[in-house]
DNA sequence: ATATAATTTAACCAGATGGTCAAAAGTAAT
DNA sequence: ATTACTTTTGACCATCTGGTTAAATTATAT
């Protein structure tokens, strides 16, 4: 029986999509990522020579999605620097929020850092040079004070992904395993994280 | 051949911390567990019945590190908040530093959320309601603006655990992958991150 | 229709993996 | 030295896992 014709490879993709990113490339298990695609396991390998050539291919979309259209945003010419990371932030968990397993899966995968995907990083991996020096002009005009770029970055990057990251645990800590109490904490983030960066980054005393 | 009578359990212990948290319980062999640890993986079922059993007590180790002494800072009363906030993240990152996998391992197995794991953690979790009010108390004097506890205490969190969980890809995106500056950085954060808290949630308009 | 190529499957395989067992080696007490 | 108990080992096992192969089925072109 035979229902469908072409869509086997992203029946596949979809299957693998969900198997690795849940387990790690450690605990997926191809028999599994076979049947929830409907097919033979023999015919995984015929698609994908092999469960890292397969992994691979997961991974780099998944990577895809964690590197965010960030410099989308601060090229905009309409925005000033501060309303650039509230939209930055706002655009971030938004689609974070809609693959919470994503940077997750990316982390545990890079720690364990075959150098084979190292290698997809470092082709993919964006370049933030651009948002580098609009921090650099910004301190040179006195709007923000100086901070060096890359804790500025950072502090956006963690204040936005950790709570997704490590939401079990912050769940259990916070709110004593409460979810919803938790999902509404993230929710509010969306305006929190940008406010607080502002707040400690802003120049008092510009002009 | 017999060296060691009475460490063998130390030994196994301090093995199989190396090899769970190394590569998770999905990656870690037994096998290389007993290797090792220089004894045979039967002594490795004599000593812990199974694989869960020993990750268990691992973990149980593990989690009880990245669980820090917040409390005991956040007690005393020779210091005043924001004095507090620092003491604790210069004490928290030493912590981390020293132990740089632990907080992935925990967050990554986590995860992937077998009941008997989190049930350990329901057990260790700290109990934070004193410092959401001491929090609160600050926030009716007056001297920090008002802010979600859970807020603050996940943005100290994020920012003194995420640059160190991330630390593979904030090391590519940030330095191209130099480590040496990537770990200048960690070490500037000792300061900055406490900082950054401070100025944004004190009160600018107090007294 | 028929030859050709692509897709799919069932049956298998070798190696790895967690775990067991009975026997050996070591330790301590009488 | 004998007994009794604990610790350690080598050999072994059932199962799982990624991967292969040859044959069957389906699609495509002539």
């Amino acid at each position: 029986m035979k229902m469908n014709k072409n869509n086997t490879e992203e029946n596949i993709i979809q299957a693998a999509e969900y198997e690795f990113i849940e387990r790690g490339f450690e605990g997926a298990r191809m028999q599994a990522i076979a049947d929830k695609a409907g097919i033979n396991k023999a015919l995984l390998h015929y698609y994908f020579r092999s469960k890292q050539k397969l992994f691979e291919v997961i991974f780099k979309n998944a990577f895809k999605l964690f590197i965010p259209r960030i410099l989308n945003v601060f090229e905009r010419q309409d925005l000033d620097f501060f309303e650039k990371i509230e939209a930055f932030v706002e655009n971030y968990l938004n689609i974070l929020a809609k693959h919470p397993h994503i940077p997750g899966f990316i982390i545990h995968e890079l720690a364990n850092n075959p150098s084979s995907i190292a290698k997809i990083v470092q082709e993919i991996a964006p370049d933030i040079s651009p948002i580098k020096s609009q921090i650099e002009a910004e301190i040179t005009k006195g709007t923000i004070l100086n901070i060096r770029p890359e804790h500025i970055i950072l502090n956006v990057l963690a204040m936005s992904i950790f709570p997704i990251v490590a939401s079990p645990i912050a769940t259990m800590i916070l709110f004593n395993g409460d979810k919803k109490q938790y999902a509404t904490l993230l929710a509010e983030r969306k305006n929190h994280v940008s406010d607080f960066i502002i707040r400690s980054i802003k120049n008092p005393n510009f002009k």
